[in-house]
RNA sequence: GGCGCCGUAGCCAAGUGGUAAGGCACGGGACUGCAAAUCCCUGAACCCCGGUUCGAAUCCGGGCGGCGCCUCCA
């Protein structure tokens, strides 16, 4: 377990051995949910990935602060920078406060983390509770000569800095050319971005701040860089979030970061995740195709099914989503958990020496750059090996655990009495039938129950039916 | 127009120079009155062509196909 941790980082494009900035203690940002609306299952992997690194770290034995952002404001609904804020727009259209919006699906959000087992963070920070940082933020760089005013805002110019394209290695030349999106005609330079936005002129918005440059909203960006700042100081350890965030959010923070703060690099290890598709594309909103852990609860497929067809899958790799896909992952999800459960209570001494070949390989698999798909064939060896003793299969599991964050150390469910009347009747009659031989009948009353959705199940302690 | 990723058995998916992990499905078997659930057994030479090498899925070149980013997006 002491093997070092190999992560990939964007900023270098190679892996490299992770080192934190302090000695045994790690500063982690993730890129959190922008809420006007329930997260897809694309947006929930981000998530599910930064929680594996998260888990990884601290079984390597460091002490971890780990920021969450929410964005509850400024977010763009479209296309170029003249777009309608996301969050306005939802309260526009519901009648509600931007705050309530924010609010519902922020606890939302929250809880599909928490179905998915994904720690809490030890910060989970609000922009709009942070506007004076933010503010403060926009000053300085103000200050250094970063920005520029236009009509519609206060603007970022990259120009200003030379290493803006380092981290995406991004062609700027040639985004001049591209023009396939309407831009405010007034940058000085396509990728320049706003860090302060005004109201505009007669227009009341439910979410709105006086600045020192007028009455308006902070630009997108801006939240990340003040808010990880303050919380894990002016240089931090670990950056998460999708891989489209690198070119243009990751890059925008970046660019704030270092030019207000002088350092570099502002953070060491950037770390992003690939997509999820689904039906041939990335899954994503503006696309249409996608999916809720709601959806997903709704076909009778635990959620934490889908923490475990997550860690089917390299978090760098795009994965393939489709219903099937996530069935059949969850066959293997509960014949696992089945396993745990049954060799939990085993008799039987246990030995670490006999189990270190098994947490040697699993370690290294997560070491690599976080290989899950490999780690858990190790959790499938360990079941899979009638040598091994119950124990020491337990004893693996439950060390494996904190590492996958698949409920291994929870007993499995009682399946439910539901208490049905008249289902208890038909069953008790069944076995009546069955004990008479009777199998025409008993048959044909586990036929008639299975047209409802009813399984029966012949255990040794009798029959039980379940739903699904 | 620029940048990047991917193409492994029916499906999901590891493997980045030395005789191809794992899961699911299928098939066979055990168990069962029959099923279900469970357990055991079982399958693949890696998109195509050329090259480097004693040896390539793995490196290089070309081709075909898919995806992503450069624009709100995880």
């Amino acid at each position: 377990m002491s093997q070092p941790l190999i992560l990939y980082n964007t900023r270098t494009r190679k892996k490299e051995r992770f080192a934190p900035l302090q000695a045994g203690r790690v500063g982690m940002y993730t890129c959190g949910p922008t809420v006007y609306g329930p997260q897809h299952i694309g947006n929930l992997r981000s998530q599910l990935f930064a929680d594996l690194l998260k888990r990884v770290l601290i079984a390597k034995g460091f002490a971890l602060r780990h920021v969450i952002n929410i964005t509850d404001v400024g977010h763009l609904s479209d296309d170029g920078d003249d777009g309608e804020d996301k969050m306005e727009r939802a309260a526009t259209s519901s009648g509600e406060r931007a705050e309530a919006i924010a609010a519902r699906w922020t606890e939302h959000w929250r809880q599909n983390r928490e179905a998915l087992n994904c720690l809490p963070p030890e910060v989970l920070c609000k922009a709009t509770e942070h506007i004076a940082e933010q503010i403060e933020l926009g000053q300085k760089l103000e200050a250094a000569g970063h920005t520029y005013r236009l009509q519609e805002g206060i603007y970022f110019d990259i120009a200003t800095f030379p290493a803006y394209a380092e981290l995406a290695r991004l062609e700027l030349a040639g985004q001049t050319d591209a023009q396939r999106i309407e831009q405010v005609e007034a940058k000085r330079h396509p990728a320049d971005f706003a860090i302060w936005k005004f109201s505009a002129a007669g227009v009341r918005r439910q979410q709105e701040w006086d600045s020192p440059w007028g009455r308006g909203f902070p630009g997108w960006h801006l939240e990340c860089t003040a808010m990880s700042s303050l919380f894990l100081g002016r240089q931090f350890d670990i950056h998460t979030g999708g891989v489209d965030l690198a070119p243009v959010h990751h890059s925008n923070e970046v660019a704030q970061a270092e030019c207000a703060f002088g350092v570099h690099p502002w953070v060491n290890f950037w770390c992003h995740n690939e997509f999820l598709d689904f039906q041939g594309v990335k899954m994503s909103k503006s696309l249409g195709n996608v999916l809720t852990l709601d959806d997903i609860a709704a076909t009778g497929i635990p959620p934490l099914a889908f923490r475990y067809f997550f860690l089917q899958a390299h978090y760098r790799q795009q994965q393939t989503f489709t219903l099937s896909a996530l069935r059949a992952a969850a066959t293997g999800y509960r014949r696992l958990r089945g396993h745990a459960d049954a060799v939990r209570q085993a008799e039987g001494d246990a030995d670490a020496k006999r189990q270190a070949p098994w947490r040697e390989r699993f370690a290294s698999a997560l070491a690599d750059d976080l290989n899950a798909p490999r780690a858990l064939a190790v959790v499938w060896d360990v079941v899979r090996s009638p040598e091994l003793p119950a124990a020491d299969q337990s004893a693996l599991l439950q060390h494996f655990e904190p590492c996958l964050g698949l409920g291994l150390d929870e007993p499995v469910a009682a399946p439910a009495p539901e208490g049905d009347e008249r289902i208890d009747a038909l069953v008790a009659e069944r076995e009546e039938a069955r004990r008479t031989r009777a199998f025409t009948r008993a048959d044909e009353i586990r036929n008639q129950l299975a047209t409802e959705g009813i399984t029966i199940e012949d255990t040794p302690e009798g029959p039980r039916w379940k739903r699904g």
